[in-house]
DNA sequence: ATGAAAGCGCTAACAG
DNA sequence: CTGTTAGCGCTTTCAT
């Protein structure tokens, strides 16, 4: 007698179709169905139809788990921002996914909320996705990050910023010298008593740093500042012009942490009469469409968020893709845009 | 004489460490560990104690990709929109991405550019990756988007908008209703000569269509309008204001499909000297933070994208952890902000 | 509370 | 150009 036909294999039922569903209508084996769909030019015309033509009847959607398993790749990268929701990074954000659609990569989101902690835990979720490569923002991570990523072995990019030590690849500026050149540049127009608004993140406080060494070198004396908890509104840009012009020698140019505080700024500056630049000097940071626009229109610090978004993708792809001899960091640098506000 | 051993099994180095090293470490089958991991109140306190300690010492970096593979569960929510890169929808990410990093969902990001054909393509790439839940922006799509969601019987969430017939769950508001409401405001604040300035993707068509039916419910004449092309900055929105102002009869109250817009004909105007609200009235809509800031404040319409996301997040949720009896359709309706400008 | 065996759906390696 | 075989590293099922 023979034996009993073998228990049923498959855990669950087989209701989406897999490979050998197409392999089988197709008349061929399933690396020929693989290879119609990754390496198309390796087949002869006639099969490649074929298989195509049963992909579509059976209305197959490849399981790209699977793939990533089995060839270790996942064609995934993963962007770690503070905020999508500051058009700073979202730009960046726009940039890069506009350079990994054109490979058709995909992008893993992750919110750190300013928080160093959260950067961390975002890192070991991404690294067990087995993301192919990843892009932090700024260069100051949380603890165990650069290990974590060093040992996984795959390529980073570094952000909005420059380091004397990299984890791997970098595209960005000094925030140290932009803050150095707003300084400069306002104290060249004249102005004296400067000022800053800006947030309390890594990046402003580099800014702001940058600004205080120029208006030291100038010998012109204190630069009164507010610190805003980050995200930061336009109305709490406001709020703190009105701090800073209420103290008994109020600055003559303020330069701020971003141009959506640069126009909280001018807000208040209207509706107290205060006349830009005559009275006040207003610079912005980033160039954002805003800044064109306003009235009056915002002198800015033109940094290129989407150009960095763009070559953070494009670095990381000749490293996917294996080419050899790239650049590791790309210094973007920054201008000053000038307008009627400075 | 004993057979030659066998060739080696593994393709790659093992490089990485694998469940199997750490329960070896242990003591343990890697079952346990896998439930150290996932479950682990299963476990005997003194057996996950020496699991966690293993996976410690061994850094030890789980790999999703082959979870996901055996369970036949991603832990990923992928959002399609149509740009990253505006206030409006990067709120409803933002929500969204609070409402997963909770339940420890990842999030991977889709962009269309406002094209349809990209919806498309994303979906297909998403559904590739078997993501566990699908959030869109609005309720037209692609050909072919809604059979192939159905088809891969996952839970999507469609959102900015209110459909007869969603494909599945909806979490939005009536953007007709919205220009409905927006011209009814007007019109009863005494305005004739109604003006609309937006965009010309499907919602800021159907505002524009709401908004005209006010107007012709009131007998207010024709609406002049302005489609720019998405997306739109304050400068577009500034030279379409001054096409309307050139008309023969220009108009006395403006509605601008987002503040954006709205605050980029407010700076026209300050360069014109157009009184407003007292020579045109001007109407935003989403309420951004600049519109509570700008000079003058910019009455608005509120609609609430961060809870949006949030709540499309929750739905998703509530679906995939199988409670059930949920609500399938969240209308989180409008609501006029007065201020100043309207 | 823990484990053994089997398999998730695909691709790398090698052969022909 | 096409196929065979053997995993990828986990989790499921079922047993104990």
């Amino acid at each position: 007698m023979s034996p009993a036909p073998p228990p049923r294999k498959r855990r669950a039922p087989p209701d989406s179709v897999r490979m050998e569903d197409v392999a089988r209508a197709a008349g061929v084996s399933a690396i020929t169905v693989s290879r119609a769909l990754n390496a198309p030019d390796k087949l002869s015309p006639a099969t490649l139809r074929a298989v195509r033509a049963a992909i579509e009847r059976l209305r197959y959607v490849p399981n790209l788990t699977a793939g990533s398993l089995a060839s270790n790749r996942s064609r995934t990268v993963a962007v770690i921002v503070p905020t999508v929701n500051s058009s700073i990074f979202s730009d960046t954000i726009d940039g890069l996914a506009q350079a990994l659609a054109s490979h058709r990569y995909q992008l893993l989101l992750g919110q750190t909320n300013y928080r160093l902690e959260e950067e961390s835990a975002l890192v070991q979720a991404f690294l067990g996705r087995r993301v192919d490569g990843l892009v932090l923002t700024g260069v100051h991570h949380a603890r165990g990050v650069r290990s974590s990523i060093v040992r996984a072995g795959i390529p980073v990019v570094e952000t909005w910023d420059l380091s004397d030590r990299p984890i791997h690849l970098l595209v960005g500026f000094s925030n140290h010298a932009a803050g150095f050149a707003a300084g400069h540049y306002l104290l060249g127009k004249g102005h004296t008593r400067l000022a800053y608004i800006g947030g309390t993140d890594d990046r402003s406080i580099a800014r702001l740093q940058g600004f205080r060494e120029a208006a030291r070198e100038a010998g012109a004396g204190e630069v009164a500042s507010v610190q805003l908890a980050v995200p930061a509104s336009p109305a709490d840009a406001a709020a703190a012009l009105a701090e800073l012009m209420g103290a008994a020698a109020p600055p003559r140019a303020l330069f701020c942490s971003n141009d959506m505080l640069a126009a909280g700024a001018l807000f208040e500056c209207a509706r107290r009469r205060i006349a830009v630049p005559r009275d006040l000097a207003i610079m912005g940071f980033a160039d954002l469409p805003i800044a064109a626009s306003i009235e009056p229109r915002l002198t800015s610090m033109q940094v290129r968020a989407g150009e960095m978004g763009l070559r953070a993708g494009q670095m990381l792809l000749a490293h996917l893709e294996g080419k050899d001899a790239h650049e590791r960091i790309a210094n973007l640098g920054f201008s000053v845009v000038e307008r009627d506000s400075a």
